[in-house]
DNA sequence: GGTAGGATGGGCT
DNA sequence: GCCCATCCTACCC
């Protein structure tokens, strides 16, 4: 499976959300196949952490492309984002379900339960499915074992767009996308 | 089938 | 002090 290259971050967030379905995330020896993404955008967008400008956290949306922004939320969860736009401009991917195709044992052993249904189905599922934490803010997904990778295979599903889920600015804006049908969507 | 409520801690006003 | 880009359980149709 080949790597996806910096370049293909490198362009508006929207873009990147959609293209991202179908791709692979890698990390060690454990990969699932992106089945959910939402768009975050910058200063106009209120749900976008990047909205309340360059602090401390919000850097690494502000960095370069093809980069993962990690954040910790309610106290217990951990959520993935891929970082699009040229360094400077801000905006990333939330990726919020995966289809597990590699490493399922291990999986199960994370997240303590067995259906597969229930391992990546929901942005704080898969972090702890695929072992991903704050030590991974920032880091390169381009190179390493920590990457997303395209696989050559054709999608199997429908692209369907909608609202995003759970938050309450611009709650209305259609900025989540998702393969309709998968049974690995977190919802619809 | 559905949902209300609680767990739990960092970021920002 | 309030707000979360969540998830699980208990409980109710």
């Amino acid at each position: 499976m080949m790597i996806l290259p910096r370049r293909f971050y490198d362009r508006p967030t929207v873009e990147v959300a959609r293209d991202l379905l179908g791709k692979v995330v890698v990390h060690g020896g454990v990969a699932g196949r992106i089945v959910e993404t939402e768009a975050y955008l910058g200063l106009e967008d209120g749900a976008a952490h990047a909205s309340r400008g360059l602090t401390a956290r919000t850097k690494v949306i502000f960095g370069a492309p093809g980069h993962a922004y990690v954040y910790f939320i309610y106290g217990m969860y951990h959520c993935l984002n891929l970082v699009a736009e040229a360094e400077g401009s801000p905006g990333c991917v939330l990726i919020r379900a995966l289809e597990p195709i590699l490493g399922m044992e291990k999986m199960q052993q994370r997240r303590g339960v067995e259906r597969l249904e229930a391992l990546t189905s929901g942005p704080g599922k898969l972090t702890v499915a695929m072992g991903i934490d704050l030590n991974l803010n920032g880091a390169d997904v381009t190179q390493g074992d920590f990457t997303v990778r395209r696989d050559g295979f054709l999608l199997d599903f429908p692209i369907a767009e909608g609202p995003r889920i759970g938050i309450r600015k611009a709650a209305d804006w259609p900025l989540r996308f998702w393969l309709r049908g998968n049974r690995f969507v977190s919802k619809g």
